[in-house]
DNA sequence: TGTATCGGATACACGAATGTATCGAAAGGG
DNA sequence: CCCTTTCGATACATTCGTGTATCCGATACA
């Protein structure tokens, strides 16, 4: 039942189907969608019944919180470390390039986290929790951005960093509607360079130079592009 | 049943309730997430039975679809208008000023349409819906831009489009957290002037100058805490 | 190895939402 | 003004998901 119950025993085989658990509501909500999941299709997913499920957690929206905080935290340690690489001298391309490699990794931890997102955008902890990521991210970034000449296209190393996360969410949205994660990664890198340095891209193209496909995402279904869709009734 | 039994007489009541659905929806969407909305909540706001419904709709994808489909073009005329303002030179910051107004008014479309995303990612058949919808977007502002000094940071005027959107986007995923509108036009206006003018914002602040609240959103929860962005826990 | 505690499975009852079939009232044409 | 068509309401059956109470196997500690 997960209320205070506290268990005594330090448990152990407790942590690992936890662990399932939310491994497997990662995949079932990255496939589905957090909203259109019930509890029986994540339990089924990891191979236990409901009562594992109520064992662990009390409603499907702690199983989602809690999920998005792991995931969430390990991104941003992957982030730091990106930006930590460089000597003291941030090298902002470099750091551009791998900073880009993280964030657009997994298409589906971009799906789970734009639920989140509207989830968070109706209930003000949720909200909170967010944000504080985000300003983590920001402060990271930001951080190592002052340690760079910074074109002073925008304000100060803080603004650069609202910028940079505000291109990233930006080039996310994209991203979730074409699947096309090489495009993505390359427009990112354009918009980065384009805001952090002066000379910006030379390049006239949009950056979406054709899917390669060889990317490597999780498993994501890949569009089928020629659909219906016009065909409303009436 | 919203099958191919076409009414033959030209109705008239019958436009009249679907408006009526489609309005309670856009408040239940908003105010509650599709997703966590049922059937019979939207017949209820709208004053209708199920009945109703059925006789419109075969299902709430359906009508969710449609009511995107209405509020997008809606929206993307409104921007059209916002830039046909101007004489054949472009005026940038006039633009910028009244497209960011149109495109930041009401949060509540911001909500719906961001649900609406997370169905698109999800549905090949709603993501070019959606893609097109942005295409278009996208082109109205190229048509314009294409008509200005344009400073080069970026690509030719069709990539600058897509900057645009994407800051766009990015603006509103932070506006969504913070409920912060005021300072997501200003930010905005910030972003779009430093990518589209050689100039940049001078101004160090990240221009969240203190929500004056006086924004009148359809009527929107706002959340308590002060405008965050600078301030972040820890 | 014995034993007390814990964790997950099973079974049940309940509520909510859906879809359909049917009926009465409204609307428009003649 | 009547009559036909259409629209929305009502009632019903059914499915699905949830939450809880109970039970048995597993696990840690002495």
């Amino acid at each position: 039942m997960a209320v205070d119950g506290t268990p005594q025993r330090v448990t152990r085989r407790r942590v690992r189907t936890r662990a399932r658990l939310l491994d497997a509501a990662f995949t079932v909500f990255a496939a589905k969608g957090f909203g259109r999941v019930s509890i029986e299709e994540v339990c089924e997913a990891a191979g236990f019944s409901r009562g594992a499920f109520y064992s662990n957690f009390a409603t499907l929206d702690e199983l989602f919180f809690a999920l998005y905080r792991d995931r969430a935290d390990l991104i941003a340690q992957q982030v730091a470390d990106a930006l930590a690489l460089d000597g003291p001298g941030l090298d902002v391309p470099a750091s551009v390039d791998r900073v880009t490699e993280v964030l657009l990794l997994d298409v589906d931890w971009l799906l789970v986290k734009t639920d989140f997102l509207v989830h968070a955008a109706r209930d003000a902890a949720v909200a909170e929790a967010l944000l504080d990521h985000r300003a983590r991210l920001r402060r990271a970034i930001a951080d190592r951005l002052s340690r760079a000449p910074l074109p002073a296209v925008l304000g100060d190393a803080d603004s650069a960093a609202h910028a940079v996360v505000a291109a990233y969410d930006g080039v996310t949205t994209q991203l979730l509607l074409d699947r096309d994660v090489a495009g993505a990664r390359a427009w990112l890198k354009q918009l980065l360079t384009a805001l952090l340095t002066d000379g910006g891209a030379p390049t006239g193209s949009t950056g979406s130079t054709g899917s390669t496909g060889s990317t490597g995402s999780t498993g994501s279904t890949r569009w089928s592009t020629g659909s219906t869709l016009g065909s409303a009734s009436q």
